[in-house]
Order: structure tokens, then C-alpha cells, then sequence
DNA sequence: TGTTCGAGACGAACAGTGTTCTACGCGAAC
DNA sequence: GTTCGCGTAGAACACTGTTCGTCTCGAACA
């Protein structure tokens, strides 16, 4: 996506491609129309937008979602923060491109198969999984808001069109186009947790291993089943296999609402 | 629960009651055991661990969470933000003990039912998703952290206990117990993002069909799927159907791993 | 070639945040 | 009655996002 899209996409010049403005939520009174902003070649320093975004995708990736701030990524660009306010509206539409730079990184199955569309859907969970993850904890800043970039769209279409291979009904695939990348968001928000406490490998299981102690300990009067479940509760917490049970019990339900359930 | 019951539980005293101090993540080195600290009667104005986090929840209430600040809750008990840090460690335990606080409201069914275990279950998690709803956007801040506090455990604990109704394995159980208040702090996170922007009723409404007209205006060619779907990608917004519907695709997929599935 | 013009760069400043430091005052104990 | 020390609370620090105003410099025009 090059940089006219980019302005494009957020309302700032007149649509010269064919994607229209994505309705962006505004609190104050509807702005005035900004579109007769003449296409001017950028003076002194080459700051633009792409490269504003560029260097905080790789604040983001060398740093963490909180060192992610307008100074910071100014700095990157050997400049001050308020530089940056010629380019991006706000840290928040900052925050969006970053967000869709880092969506774009989906890799997306190819052809829908009615044989295998299960499969297919956990590819794509797995995918969203494994790009936030990538990217330390920019998960959380995409559960904050709804990503209706030009590359979230991409996500959306393919998540669709595996669905429908699926041959399930059009308001179960809509739904299941927001519980699924919810559930991938929140898995790797919720791993993204302990990284961004600096935790190494061994203290993070060392930590599970003080709650699975914890649990144990419990006084069984009152607490008999979280204190018999301790070793599950607090097993698979390093690997793939909790998330993989969720994505298991997902598409096994949404199995259950189509035309072989 | 009373004051010596929260300091405990937060390992500022010597455990009095039945219950350990949970596991608690700190990143430098373990401090000094902090036991031996004398009980006092309260001196001038009686400020204690119970009426802050009284006067927070008081503030999330009225103002939401970007409002919980430590001067505004010190403001709400008519001093500063500093007074504070002699109850409370920190910020982040201060949320913890609010976080618990609202959990404690959590309405859990009665004896599990074999025969209705999988009503039960969304029992609690609709239960889950209400009570944080209750408390503007409280979701934002659960998840953010792994409750382990007394309500928090309650909650666990009865949740397992109709999970066991149905008869399920133990480690689908406990991960069960994970996924089930991920989906339903998700949500009431994600449906508490638009009061948050203090949007009315009909401002939402008109976003969402900002949102379907967008979705049904995308070129046909790049996005047959999305545009399409338009109507039902942007239905059951306002209300509670999306939320169901994410609650018995993960109801049915966790019976299809039980005995009858 | 000289001038004008204005968009962009950017330091300073503002109102916030969580947290720490330090002095002060009051209640209980000897 | 004096002393002791805990809790209070104001000031301050380092940080945030954002705005303001100044200044510079490249392009367009005469």
C-alpha cells in the first residue's frame, strides 16, 4: 500500500483509487471537507507517512506497545515528536496504520476446499495468532479497536470465503468473522502479557508452577475443585496446546451450526 | 471481605485466615518478609485499604476507567494521591482489588445439574459478562491480569463445578475454565469500547450503518465476500444475539468433547 | 535571477499521569 | 508530660499526548 492509499484510506484526499474512505468515529462536529489539499514533493528532511509508520513498527518490534510513543518514534526519524503531527492526525491513526502494516503480514489460505474448511479456518486463526505475536504485544492495541484497514478487509474476505466453503448459513459466518479473530486477539494479548514483564522462559514457568502450588493449597472445604484441578488448570501454559483446544472447541461449535450438524 | 482478609490475601501481613497469599509476579528480587508490621488503630482521618477501593469503584462508576487515576480517587476521600500509597502498593494493586471487588457480584447458579449443565455454564458466563458491563469499562482492565483473588476463585470454582455436571475430561474442563471468562471479558470489553467514547445509543446505531453501507459500497472484484455479507457482518450489534451466538458456538464445541458428543 | 510564499520541521510549553521524597502533625505508649 | 513513630499530604520528578508559534527552505513566479 503506498502512501496515497494510505491518506486515501483515512479520509485525507480526494479518492483517487477505487477503495473508498473506511467511516472513521469522530466525538466533536464533522470536520470540514480536506480534500482540495494540493499533492505537494516533500521539503528538507523526507518525512512521510510511510516512513513515520515504518519507524514505529520498529520501535514496536525492538521495544514494546508502551515505548511506543510520539517522541520515541520521532526520535527513530532523528526529530521531535511534534514533527510528526504534519503526517498522522493523532497517535490513534498512528496506532491504526500500524496496526494494518502489521495485518498485512496475514498469510491467508489459497482456494476455499469444502473438503477441509476446518483446517482451513484454523489457518487463518493461527496466522492472526502468529503475526500479533511477532510483533510483542501490539494485540492489545488491536483489541482496543475494530481494524477495518485495507489489509483487515483481506483477512475478513479470505475468513469468509473458507466459511463459506463451509457451507454455513450467512449470519453464522458474519458472527464467526468476529468471535474468531477475537479469539486469536485475545489469546495473543493474554500471551503477550508476560513477555512484556521481561519474563524469561523459566520464570514464567516457574510462576506457574507458584499457582499450580497455590491451587493445590487451597483449603478443599471450599475449594475442592480448583484445589483437585490444579495440575490441568495451570498445564500447557508455555506452547500451543491451549490455544489450539480453543480454536478446537470454536470450530467444532461452529461445525455443529452447519449443514453436517 | 474484611480489610485483614485483603492485606492477607496480598501478602502484607501474616496470614491470619485459612486462606494463602496468592502467587504474585514481581520483576526485581523478592522483597523482605513484611510480617512484622504492628496492627494500629488508624490515626486522624480514617483512611484504610476498604474505603479507597471503595472510593475507586465509586469513580469507575461514575467516570470509567481512564478516570481511575490515584489523585482522583484520593480526591474522592478528600486528600491527595500520595495518601494512598500507604494502603495500597501501587496502582496495579489497587486494580487488582477492585477487579475482585466486582467479581465478588458474580450471581453463580446453585447445585450443578447434570441435566442442564450446559445452560448453567452460560449462566455464568452471561453472569460474567453483565457484571463487568455493569462497571463501564472494567473489562479493559481484567484483561489485562490472571484474577487469582477470593471471588475470582469463587467464580472458578463453581464454574468447574458444572463443567463437571457434563461430564467432561479434566483438561478440557480447565481449559474450559479459561476460555469461558476470556470470551466473556472480551466481549464486555470490546461492547464497552463505544460508551466509552461516550457515544448515545443512536450515534452507535448511525456508526454501524456507516460501517454496512462501507462494507456494501467495497469493489465486488477485491471483496465479493465482505460486501455481500454487508447486512449480517454488521447485524446484532446493539444487542445481545452476537453475544449468545459466540456462547453456544463454545457451549456446543465443549459438549461435542463429552461423553455424548 | 530575485522575490515571494507557504508547507513542514521542531523547540517550548501545557495539562495530565504514577510515583517518591520529605516535612509535619497527631495519637498512643511509657 | 514527654517521646516516639506512623500516616498524611504537599511538592517534585520523569514521563505522556498534544498544541502553539517560530523559523527554514524549496518550489513557483516575474
Amino acid at each position: 500500500m503506498d502512501d496515497d492509499a494510505i491518506a486515501e484510506w483515512l479520509g485525507h484526499r480526494k479518492p483517487a483509487s477505487e477503495l473508498p474512505p473506511a467511516p472513521r468515529l469522530r466525538r466533536g462536529e464533522p470536520d470540514s471537507d480536506p480534500a482540495d489539499r494540493p499533492t505537494r514533493t516533500p521539503r528538507r528532511r523526507t518525512l512521510s507517512t510511510q516512513a513515520i509508520v515504518d519507524a514505529a513498527v520498529r520501535v514496536l518490534d525492538a521495544e514494546g506497545l508502551d515505548a511506543l510513543t510520539m517522541r520515541r518514534v520521532g526520535q527513530e526519524l532523528d526529530t521531535g515528536g511534534a514533527s510528526l503531527y504534519a503526517h498522522v492526525a493523532n497517535k490513534e491513526e498512528l496506532l491504526e496504520l500500524v496496526i494494518d502494516r502489521v495485518i498485512g503480514e496475514l498469510e491467508l489460505p489459497g482456494e476455499p476446499d469444502p473438503a477441509r474448511w476446518e483446517e482451513q479456518v484454523k489457518e487463518v486463526v493461527r496466522s492472526t495468532r502468529a503475526v500479533l505475536g511477532a510483533h510483542r504485544d501490539i494485540a492489545r492495541a488491536c483489541l482496543a479497536r475494530i481494524p477495518l484497514g485495507p489489509n483487515a478487509l483481506r483477512g475478513s474476505e479470505a475468513l469468509i470465503g473458507v466459511l463459506r466453503a463451509g457451507g454455513l448459513p450467512d449470519q453464522v459466518i458474519a458472527y464467526a468473522c468476529d468471535l474468531l479473530p477475537l479469539y486469536a486477539t485475545a489469546t495473543a494479548y493474554e500471551e503477550s502479557l508476560f513477555e512484556t514483564l521481561g519474563l524469561e522462559h523459566d520464570q514464567l514457568m516457574r510462576h506457574i508452577g507458584d499457582i499450580r502450588e497455590y491451587f493445590a493449597a487451597l483449603p478443599v472445604d471450599r475449594f475442592p475443585n480448583v484445589a483437585s484441578l490444579a495440575g490441568p488448570l495451570t498445564a500447557g501454559s508455555g506452547g500451543d496446546e491451549r490455544f489450539e483446544f480453543g480454536l478446537d472447541v470454536l470450530v467444532r461449535g461452529l461445525a455443529s451450526l452447519g449443514p453436517g450438524g
